[in-house]
DNA sequence: ATATAAAAAGATAAAAAACTCTTTTATTTA
DNA sequence: TAAATAAAAGAGTTTTTTATCTTTTTATAT
């Protein structure tokens, strides 16, 4: 088990990949995607599905048609898509699963999960979708296997 | 979805009750530690089972039996619980899901990624699991709700 | 020795997450 | 306008996680 749901995670590299596939205003397809993120098509699809109804990604039906990505959307922070997917938990839950995390009433862990829990928060508030589309045309990262 | 999973959570938790239930060379029966930690019983009977087996967590059958943890097993540290139950990806694993985290050939997030994996490495190294015994017992620190 | 308390073990069930398949709808273009 | 294309929607399956129930084993006290 990962910090992130499977979902989440396709999500976050689907995104990603779009985001520099399309910023020459295209459109990629979903088995494009699939295969270019190594995940599950049909299940991939109905993230994006998901995303696209809630505004956070851009679609087009028929010939010529796919997902893409409006310029809004590149300078939002991949936290919203992690929220969209995953829920409010990882930014406020408590560590050990107690109900709520409090100041007055903290779990053993409390102190040092708070500044981790702020750690994830920043990285993901701070990092935009349209963020690495330079380095990924470029080929200095990856985002399968 | 936390950072850990239920079982795990729900692990945590027992022992650190177990342990400042304990230091006095008592046993603390399983009904006792799933009420108060607030968890399923039989649940967290096979958790605690599992641990048993592993040596991480000590338990006697019979009257006055129960559970306890030993001087040895106190000072180890939490990540020997986590690593038992959920396994050593919270420890490497990529946080977008690539089959492999590597410096080589790294996802968008691993920069940011590797510095969060290390803070949940190093919390969970440097605490053991009868370090908060003390605050536990002075009421400082909660295990429910 | 026997009764009893308590964990261990095994089998089962429910819920959630992950994944697949089929049909429908919208768009383009020929 | 018909054919082709590609996503949307809906229904369904599989796998994993979480949780429960029942029986067995073992240690202890009497
Ligand atoms: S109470 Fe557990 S992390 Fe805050
Ligand atoms: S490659 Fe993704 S975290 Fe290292």
């Amino acid at each position: 088990m990962g910090v992130f749901s499977k979902t989440c995670e396709y999500a976050m590299r689907a995104v990603f990949y779009i985001a520099h596939r399309t910023i020459d205003g295209s459109r990629v397809g979903i088995k494009e995607i699939a295969e270019q993120i190594d995940s599950p098509e049909p299940f991939l699809a109905k993230i994006l599905q998901e995303l696209s109804r809630k505004g956070l990604i851009q679609s087009v039906k028929g010939p010529n048609g796919g997902f893409y990505i409006d310029e809004i959307c590149l300078k939002r922070p991949l936290a919203d898509i992690v929220t969209a997917l995953d829920g409010e938990e990882i930014f406020s839950g408590c560590g050990m699963g107690l109900a709520h995390c409090s100041e007055t009433n903290p779990c053993p862990l409390h102190k040092e999960f708070k500044k981790i829990r702020n750690q994830i928060t920043q990285m993901l508030h701070t990092t935009t979708i349209g963020q690495f589309n330079k380095d990924l045309l470029l080929g200095h990262l990856t985002l399968k296997k």
